[in-house]
DNA sequence: TACCATCTACTACAACACTAGTAGCTGGAC
DNA sequence: GTCCAGCTACTAGTGTTGTAGTAGATGGTA
């Protein structure tokens, strides 16, 4: 499946893989945007259009939550990032995020041990 | 600045980086996908009305040049990836890179040596 | 010189993204 | 029973994206 947000549907996902699940009220009190009840309904049933998101009633309301995992999203956003801006190497895109400022030792000895699990677990 | 390109233009930026600039021609026949003429003409001229491009005359022709770097794109794309979809943290994204079954063990080895050097050159 | 290929500029238009308003339903408070 | 708050459904308008056609300029070639 061809997974792809717009800016505005990835701020509503977001909300919803953090809460699990929310109500159209709920998504837009957690939204940083401040956004029209109505217009935050909106995204949410383009979401709900495209397959993205189910729900089930609550009450007279909808209860939203996601169908597609955070994680699946991620993948499919690192494979289009990787392939257009990153000439199709992942190494370059872990350079990159390896030479970020942002980066403790902590995280990156923790990196270290992720790398060096992979490798034992044998290649494939 | 804010940096962020359509799937379009990411396209035809990518064409640029590779090929440092670019006729239309060039730019359409490096294409994946088969446009008019017309068609990338007019991206390329999106592009640079939005500043990302500019242009030298080259004969009766314009040669296009990305007016902003690869790198400089793929810091932007990479920092809205993490903070949307992996809740603000690179770790997540690594993690998922890491376990890609499309990485070589040879891959692999080279993001450990990077790593090392990351950590041993002093945490900051 | 006449013509053709090649280029840019301008125009067009359908689809989608983003935002929000209006209408109308409904359950609870009084 | 009336009214209101809160909710969905529908509608709408503006901007952007993606694709491409047409017009008109121009340089090379027969």
């Amino acid at each position: 499946m061809r997974i792809a947000f717009t800016d505005r549907e990835l701020d509503v996902m977001s909300v919803l893989w953090d809460a699990e699940s929310a109500t159209v009220a709920e998504v837009r009190e957690r939204l940083v945007d401040d956004l029209a009840y109505t217009t935050v309904l909106t995204v949410l049933r383009t979401l709900e259009h495209k397959g993205y998101v189910g729900y089930t009633g609550e009450g007279r309301a909808h209860r939203y939550h996601p169908l597609v995992k955070r994680e699946a999203a991620g993948r499919n956003a690192v494979r289009r990032l990787v392939d257009k801006v990153f000439q199709g190497s992942p190494e370059l895109l872990m350079t990159q995020l390896v030479s970020d400022k942002n980066l403790s030792d902590e995280e990156l000895r923790r990196l270290r041990r992720l790398l060096a699990a992979r490798l034992k677990g044998g290649g494939k």
